[in-house]
DNA sequence: CTTGATATCGAAATCGTTTTCGAATCCGAG
DNA sequence: CTCGGATTCGAAAACGATTTCGATATCAAG
């Protein structure tokens, strides 16, 4: 049950391996009627070409990886969808592997694609890289990088990301001009340059419109789970009961915090408002539904792919690539939880 | 800024080619000496051979293929995230295809994976697959196999499961023991195993407990999402106040339902419980939070990667391999929906 | 000093393509 | 009829590893 071989066809059609080989990449050297032939022949017995033994040659593999930091996560599934379905378009397939977040993960998945000798790299940075050597590894071997969403400020190199300061502040605004006045934040780890950017748009929307920016105010979420908003949010309502409003850095800490006063029986909006970032599937079906800021994942994978693919065409051709970076828009999307 | 070859190895060592791959490989014909320098000096200069000119060789890419219908799915994506913790212990990658639950695409991923040649295909079926010669092809090519959660019961191969029916059974059971009569279920499509199992389930249960079976009291969810839980909750409350409780095929119907009986202050679980199925994250944090069964996704992941690899082995030994059906166990979780 | 067994190593074939370059054929113009 | 170019094909050398099998070196026994 071996499959087929360019021999095999070569044998069948009583020509050489070559110009079997040569009809199906249409070289100009092959008359029109073998190449009819053997494409005839090829589709009839459903032959495509071996693909390792092409990369051998051409040093092509048809294949990219992507290296996520969370695999059960609506958004970077949904990024995910976006990529393989780009990818499929031009006949790519897609090695997906998981960093968990963690630094040293993803420093060996890193390497692990790089030995696989994929034709580039599609990656998210973890919350917890805190330096961007192996990522300029993949840039010295001259194999294309793009990242997506979690991107570093540092590495010389495509991007596709949201504004998130922006967002952040659009999202900071709704709830001030929604009469709010005491704000608070839960935003996410130190690190990621996401968190930073979404909490510098929380401070933004409060100086413009003159709101007290207090320390005390600000909660950092470390893993960014439906946990700590729930923990904060009793926290929150036991210590500051003058909060009349949070901006979280995600949906699930919003989510979280909502499920608390829920069960404190604390009216949302009226007494406190609650509005989340991603706009995962399920904010819009707890009760209250979530506002939240829409972050359009497929479509970032999308770009993301296309991004890659760009560069890897300059790149055959032997011409310089210069890096890029894409901002997708956000939306703010309005709900029953402010 | 070439990748190294074994033909640099052995120049810098002043060694044949031959004689560095067997090195690394542990030859019984290399002397210890020459085994500890040339391994010593892969490890320095972080060589490791080429893998798709070895798969010419050897005709094993080290590579497994995963279909899954849905990505953006809480429940797909943790058999994905076991999956490949368990390939990546050893030493396999994985290139994930979406089927997108159509019977078309799912044959052409299979057509791409298998003329990818890679080791084996772990393959949850979509629900609009009807046939299974594609799926029989695969065995005819004896590539390893493993279907999980969504099977086929005309595919002689191995498969991980859970016990549908069972599961089925004990969560309706644990409606009629909190005293509840009229119960009504949301069905999936008529064609996976597992809507059909769970629909068996949920009959026998009331059967057993003599209740009665109303054709009337059953819905299905063809695409079993929250919006056919929220319309035939609306549905219910109009067309069949009689109902008391909800058995539904999936946690996403069941939140719609929930959605639209908090809208309508309906109470929960008093007026009507509602209970669902696989313990997606996000069940516990909506308001009631809902009752369901446990599906432990990472689990099934690992087993299925688990039994491919177990057929590898014993098909590389030329042995006979005969399929096996792995039951993973469920668990009944009470929450405050019932 | 020969012999035979036992280590230790390498030459070369192989996996299935791609691609260069040379060979063969054909045809029309002179 | 010959010669030139155009057309069409194949032989063979890569790509980078694995593996068979033969060659050499070593050493103890006779």
């Amino acid at each position: 049950m071996r499959n087929l071989t360019l021999k095999d066809i070569a044998t069948a059609l009583n020509l050489s391996i070559t110009t079997v080989s040569k009809a199906l990449k249409d070289y100009p050297d092959v008359s029109p009627k073998t190449k009819a032939r053997v494409k005839a022949y090829t589709k009839e017995v459903n032959f495509t070409p071996n693909a390792y033994a092409a990369y051998l040659r051409t040093q092509e593999s048809k294949i990219i990886g992507v290296i996520i930091p969370r695999l059960n996560h609506y958004f970077f599934s949904n990024v995910l969808k976006g990529i393989m379905k780009a990818a499929e378009e031009e006949g790519y397939m897609v090695i997906v592997l998981n960093s968990e977040e963690s630094y040293e993960l993803e420093k060996k998945q890193i390497d692990r694609l790089l030995k696989q000798n994929v034709d580039g790299i599609l990656l998210s940075i973890a919350d917890s890289t805190h330096d961007t050597s192996h990522i300029d590894n993949i840039l010295a071997q001259n194999i294309p990088l793009v990242l997506f969403d979690k991107y570093s400020k540092l590495s010389q190199c495509s991007s596709v990301i949201v504004n998130d300061q922006n967002a952040a502040f659009t999202a900071v605004e709704h709830l001030i001009k929604s009469g709010k006045k005491n704000i608070a934040h839960l935003r996410g780890p130190l690190l990621p340059q996401n968190s930073i950017d979404r909490f510098l748009g929380y401070r933004k929307a409060l100086e413009k419109y003159g709101l007290p920016y207090k320390k005390e105010w600000v909660f950092t979420c470390q893993d960014i789970t439906s946990d700590e908003g729930y923990a904060y949010a009793k926290y929150i309502l036991e210590k500051h009961p003058e909060i009349d409003a949070i901006f979280a850095v995600a949906d699930m800490p919003a989510i979280g915090a909502i499920k608390y006063f829920n069960e404190q029986n604390i009216a949302i909006p009226e007494k406190i408002a609650v509005i989340g970032f991603s706009n995962w599937k399920i904010s819009g079906l707890i009760t209250p539904a979530l506002s939240t800021v829409n972050q359009p994942g497929e479509t970032m994978g999308r770009k993301a792919f296309e991004l890659f693919y760009k560069e890897l065409q300059l790149l055959k051709k032997g011409k310089k690539v210069d890096y890029q970076i894409v901002e997708i828009e956000t939306s703010l999307i309005v709900r029953d939880s402010t």
